[in-house]
DNA sequence: CCGCAACGACGACTTAAGTCATCGCGCCAG
DNA sequence: CTGGCGCGATGACTTAAGTCGTCGTTGCGG
């Protein structure tokens, strides 16, 4: 494969993009190359920081791990995104572990060259809070769904993401694969591997969708949706 | 109640404790007052976001709500501290609702004045990115409780924390008054006021707390660190 | 090309979470 | 001061989540 332009994949990034060509080429400087190969760590939970990651090529998972080995991944990042920058700017430890999802490639930003860039660049300083804003919208859904509804709901909305994303709309209904692993999609959503297999077969008997080996047909968009909406049986107010 | 000065509520976020008191003392002008009796609501999720909030006494609780009536608390914030501003950044409705938990009087500063600040002076921006860092790991350790461990390892964490937040050593242990309902630690902890009873009454009998009334003791802060320390039933990898 | 491990599926089972009804107590509003 | 409501506690029950064993399939590494 041949090597990407640091450059162009410091550019993708939002809060670098704001950036003119020669800062962009004077940080591309100051960038190691980092290669993983799939399920390699990058990070774990609690090393200390020492600069944070982009994404050049790949797929980056961060997550949080039990003692018993069962995961539950925060976010995936791919091309574009960046990795562990929270870290640099508290001063912390990584609050989460991240290893690559397939083979990739990512930049590596010293922390000092980052702060400093922030420090002297509002618009930069600006679009970083832009960009954590962002993600704490996410979290607070992830905590929302994790709390509130149940694990039916949550692959639902696992399954709707993905049409959306990456959906044919085709006669038949939207159409798209399933790339992941039930064990990955388990992590994703916070279960186990045997429910989201349970789960996707009552979509299947619901006629909600239907599945061609790895590869989905939603058949009822509505009702998939109407499944998302759903709550945990939890009634604190009266009914 | 005297009123409180808005300047020295203000000098107390870490975010403004950066600005010379002339900065403090226009931002102030800006501010305007909103007074919360206990369990009113301060804003809706999904209402657009006009500013943010900055508490001066008080308490205000940031929730998600199922269709239900189901609480997840995401985070409380008391004086000192802000509410409300990450929609400011990123031009979207509040992620979440917000309400107090008891009386409580709030700075309101308009969204335009904060941007602006945060355009100019990049030791604000820089110290925002900061408390956005602190709040996503704390988000983080959420999802990780909320997804990774039972409800008796969630409730002891929330225990562990009063107790050193508040708590008073003495011959017995360490006593700290429990001020919220069952409900209200459940919201918190991501469960039903049934199931915190049933707990509390489970570390009573192992000798891990005491309880009077509404007060706590704990007896074994090793045992009650060591609940937390457990995670659900949920092998991925082999035993 | 083949063997092995990972994966998907599923049934039977256990456990945790949650519901619901009920009772006693305490506090607050009228 | 009193009545009513919220709260705590608890038992009995239901449901969802999760475990485990097993079988068949698939894909990848040697």
């Amino acid at each position: 494969m041949a090597t990407l332009d640091p450059i162009e994949t410091l550019r993708r990034v939002p809060f670098f993009s704001v950036l003119p060509r020669e800062e962009l080429q004077a940080l591309a400087s100051h960038c190691g190359v980092r290669r993983l190969s799939r399920d390699e760590t990058l990070f774990t939970e609690g090393d200390p920081c020492e600069g944070l990651y982009v994404v050049q090529s790949g797929g980056i998972k961060l997550f949080k791990m039990a003692e018993t080995g069962r995961e539950q991944v925060l976010v995936i990042e791919r091309a574009g995104s960046t990795v562990g920058e929270l870290a640099v700017f508290d001063g912390g430890a990584y609050p989460a572990s991240a290893a690559a999802i397939e083979d990739s490639t990512l930049l590596y930003l010293p922390k000092r060259e980052f702060l400093e860039l922030c420090r002297r660049n509002s618009a930069v300083s600006f679009a970083v809070i832009r960009a954590l804003a962002w993600r704490f919208r996410y979290m607070a859904s992830l905590v929302e769904e994790l709390s509130l509804k149940e694990v039916s709901h949550r692959l639902a909305r696992f399954l709707r993401d993905h049409a959306v994303a990456s959906g044919l709309r085709t006669r038949r209904g939207i159409e798209f694969p399933l790339e992941e692993t039930n064990q990955e999609i388990a992590a994703a959503i916070g279960t186990v591997r045997d429910l989201v297999s349970r789960n996707l077969r009552r979509f299947v008997d619901r006629g909600i969708i239907k599945m061609e080996r790895r590869k989905v047909i939603v058949l009822d968009m509505a009702e998939l949706e109407a499944q998302i909406a759903g709550s945990k049986r939890a009634a604190t107010v009266e009914k």
